[in-house]
RNA sequence: GCCCGGGUGGUGAAAUGGUAGACACAAGGGACUUAAAAUCCCUCGACCGCAAGGUCAUGCGAGUUCGAGUCUCGCCCCGGGCACCA
């Protein structure tokens, strides 16, 4: 026979389901329960496509082609998160338009995935950058201005002072400009905000950002960054009374159990107050400080600097809790954008203890460890060593021995009742700043008119098209700007001369909704159309990297909850299940990086192997949430299997010998329960040892056809070419999955494990249904357990019915 | 510092509290071949033993249990995320 040549078969079936798109489509009318199996649309990159992708795009393809085959009606689609960076400095660079470098770039995604047999439902394609994608983006925005949850307010961004340009944080990270390695430093400048605040707890009937992750079945990792990024921590507020002032000062604390220990007052340099409260002799020094932390770039103020600076305003503020007379610094490690930009200062905190060793400012214990370590204590007391840890009460009038714990409610309570202590939640989670002063993004559909003041563009008449005539090198201002034919336009409302916004979105607005779009992805007059919503909507089953944990995730949920709290969807998370797919590593157990020149392209591996060996080496290597490292060899390995597989069609039998027929209805349990817990591993260990069962003894061709129905999912092309050999007129894929047979699952025989005092000591061959005393009674008969009994007494027998005899004497 | 994962052969890894190392890769030996490739067969955690068999062994130390890789507590190491958040 004819050796297994992936690239004539694999070829050959591509283009059948090319012609035959049914097998793959989703379908609107069939009224099977349905399934949203999807995957993180890919940013289309000038490298290509990573076998990473590979990976995850493997792992839904099975789950796809398995629940089809299951008799649901599957949904399983792919499109382009095509706004964004790289395109954008391309051009810069090159001069080439960002449509066309895109364009090019998911045109050789689109070969790339077709080339490794995916079943995706081609006809919802989506493109972010289209005009008919993100019109709709453009109607999300409106959506959420209309309802109060879009706004614009000045804000503080990151700012390249070579480029003239604001920053993405992940342009800015470490506080270097990633293009030309400048420092950043901070500006201020009128941005748009979404209020993803609003929907952090619990909202009307719908969850919140925080509670509703409790329903989700997602890695518990991705949950804990969510809830970490939100960042809720429970605290009070207490106000401080200026000394000869009606002013006074709020500051936040979790720490109120050491408020008899704040021995000062710490305002950010932006703190509303800070002018107002700075004494004359003070002034210049403050007004120096505030200036210096101003020009500071993120690195210097954020850098993990032990010796906090800052400077005395020269005020004096009073103590609640004991009505001592502390001063007022100011110092920027106290941000003005958390909790209320000011913070009382103690021996407690490492940062206050750090400073005020510094400047000689006084300092006071009264937390003492709940440990008896008289040496540390010791040390504490006399201010060496800072103690930051909850402990018990000390110098704290009637709270004194209290714990930290049983403190502060009551402390709380007991300045309340003075009027100037309330209980107060905070978060860390800030509203997300969706303007960018970027040319290749969807346009804020936002007009500001001489008259009229900001505008909203009217629904009718989305969307506002990204023009053509720009100039892409950085200016300070959005390119878009600069193009006459976008910017000036009539206002709306009276008619008059207004001007367009001319800054785009940030690429994560586009991703945040775009499982709605592919469910109606023509529809030019809705978003999605409601009966379409109600039908496929939530996605069951979502699959990408970990690296989305918070900013994607987060914000897709934020959108969600927006439509489900206006009343636009009945449903408040868009996700149910989550999986990450691990890193591939490369052969060398370090990162693929092309500096480092250990990338594996997967096309050559296509090439070489084909790309069902591929697809199942990187489902073989291991779950699919670590990281595993690439192995040449191990792909080597898996085509051994493959061609295994082919070369029984010549071991075919008249007659399955007992232990085939019952390996056959076994494995297909096993694969089966394997994939619907995406443990592809060892579903695929379950087929090899089926295969070398049947290489040994044979197969009917019964058999045979069944293995290779549950093979179909992991390696479709070989499996519809066998297929196709043992007779079968149709694709493998309009074949519906195997039953097994339970009865035939059971064995009659069982190896019978027989411990003595927990350690085995025999396995004997028995009837699957014996029972204790029969089981006790074979084991009584071997010589080997004999030898460890014999002269002693049985003084308990553990039976696990199938399994296990242990007998302890 | 805080929050998540992990530590099992030479390697990737299996294992509802019940035979630790399934399934592979690599390695060694053999068959076939003039030879090689391919294919097939055997060995493959460590130690003792001719063998039968035994002892030890899942990062370290304790505990619970008839029985622990799996559960509990304490520690060590590695990976990832967040980080001046009061």
């Amino acid at each position: 026979m004819e050796q297994y040549e992936p690239k004539g078969i694999e070829a050959k079936w591509q283009k059948y389901w090319e012609n035959n798109p049914e097998l793959y489509s989703a379908d609107n009318a069939s009224d099977k329960p349905k399934k949203y199996i999807l995957d993180m649309f890919p940013y289309p990159s000038a490298a290509g496509l990573h076998v990473g992708h590979v990976e995850s795009y493997t792992a839904t393809d099975i789950a796809s082609r398995y629940w089809r085959a299951k008799g649901f009606n599957v949904l399983h689609p792919q499109g382009w998160d095509a706004f964004g960076l790289p395109a954008e400095n391309y051009a810069i660079k090159t001069g080439v338009h960002p449509d066309k470098v895109t364009h090019e770039n998911i045109k050789n995604f689109t070969r790339q995935i077709k080339s490794l047999g995916m079943s995706y439902d081609w006809s919802r394609e989506i493109d972010t950058s289209s005009p008919e994608y993100y019109k709709w983006t453009q109607w999300f925005f409106l959506f959420l201005y209309e309802n109060g949850l879009a706004y614009k307010k000045k804000a503080k961004v990151n700012w390249c002072d070579s480029c003239q340009t604001v920053l993405a944080n992940e342009q800015a990270e470490g506080g270097i400009c990633e293009r030309c390695k400048n420092a950043v430093v901070q500006k201020d400048l009128e941005q748009w905000f979404f209020k993803i605040t609003d929907f952090i707890e619990n909202n009307k009937d719908t969850s919140g950002l925080l509670d509703g992750l409790d329903k989700l079945d997602w890695p518990e990792s991705i949950k804990a960054a969510q809830r970490n990024w939100i960042g809720k921590s429970f605290g009070a507020e207490v106000d401080f009374v200026l000394e000869n002032s009606t002013e006074k000062i709020t500051v936040y604390t979790t720490r109120i159990d050491t408020i008899f220990s704040g021995t000062y007052i710490i305002l950010a340099p932006e703190h509303r107050l800070v002018e107002k409260i700075t004494t004359a002799e003070n002034k210049a020094a403050v007004e120096g400080y505030v200036e210096e932390s101003k020009k500071k770039t993120e690195l210097e103020r954020t850098g993990l600097e032990k010796n906090k600076g800052g400077v005395f305003t020269g005020a004096y503020a009073i103590n609640p809790a004991n009505q001592e007379k502390i001063p007022v610094w100011i110092s920027d490690f106290v941000l003005a954008n958390y909790g209320t930009g000011a913070v009382f200062a103690d021996a407690h905190d490492e940062r206050d203890f750090a400073m005020a060793k510094k400047y000689g400012i006084p300092l006071k214990v009264s937390i003492r460890p709940q440990d008896e370590d008289g040496n540390k204590w010791e040390k504490i007391k006399n201010l060496e060593e800072c103690h930051s840890d909850d402990g018990i009460l000390v110098n704290s009038g009637q709270f004194d021995g209290l714990t930290s714990a049983e403190a502060r409610p009551k402390i709380i309570e007991w300045i309340a009742a003075k009027g100037l202590a309330r209980k107060m939640v905070n978060y860390r989670l800030r509203d997300w700043l969706v303007s960018r002063q970027r040319y290749w993004g969807a346009p804020i559909p936002i007009i500001y008119c001489d008259k009229c003041g900001e505008v909203a563009v009217p629904k009718g008449d989305l969307p506002v098209v990204l023009p053509t005539d720009v100039d892409f090198k950085p200016t300070g201002e959005s390119p878009l700007a600069n193009s006459k034919t976008f910017h000036d336009v009539k206002c709306p409302k009276c008619g008059g001369s207004a001007r367009r916004e001319s800054d785009t979105m940030d690429t994560f607005v586009c991703s945040s909704w775009y499982y709605f779009r592919y469910i109606d992805h023509m529809n030019n007059m809705e978003f999605a159309a409601q009966e379409k919503i109600q039908k496929w909507l939530p996605v069951d089953l979502y699959v990408g990297g970990a690296e989305h944990a918070v900013l994607h995730l987060l914000y897709a949920r934020f959108f969600t909850k927006a439509l489900h709290n206006l009343g636009h969807i009945g449903f408040d998370e868009p996700f149910l299940k989550l999986r990450n797919q691990g890193m591939i590593l490369a052969e060398d157990g370090r990162k693929m990086s092309k500096s480092l020149g250990n990338v594996v392209n997967p096309d050559d591996a296509v090439a070489v192997f084909g790309a069902d060996s591929l697809r199942i080496f990187e489902m073989f290597m291991g779950p699919l949430e670590d990281a595993k490292p690439w192995n040449t060899q191990g792909i080597v390995g898996v085509k051994r299997f493959l061609e295994r597989i082919w070369r029984l069609q010549e071991k075919i039998t008249d007659e399955d010998g007992k232990s085939i027929r019952s390996l056959v209805q076994k494995t297909i349990k096993k694969v089966g329960d394997d994939i619907e817990m995406m443990k592809f591993n060892t579903a695929i260990s379950a087929m090899m040892i089926l295969v070398n069962e049947a290489e040994k003894i044979g197969m009917t061709r019964e058999s045979y056809r069944l293995f290779v129905k549950i093979l179909s999912p992991f390696a479709p092309h070989i499996a519809e070419e066998i297929w196709g050999k043992l007779g079968n007129a149709e694709s493998v894929f309009v074949s519906a999955w195997p039953d097994y047979d339970p009865g035939l699952i059971k064995d009659e025989e069982i190896n019978l494990v027989v411990q003595v005092n927990g350690k085995m000591r025999d396995m004997l061959k028995v009837g699957a249904d014996i029972d204790q005393d029969g089981a006790k009674a074979v084991a009584l008969e071997s010589e080997k357990i004999k030898a460890y009994v014999a002269g002693k007494e049985i003084r308990k027998i553990i039976f696990v019915p199938g399994k296990l005899l242990n007998i302890v004497v």
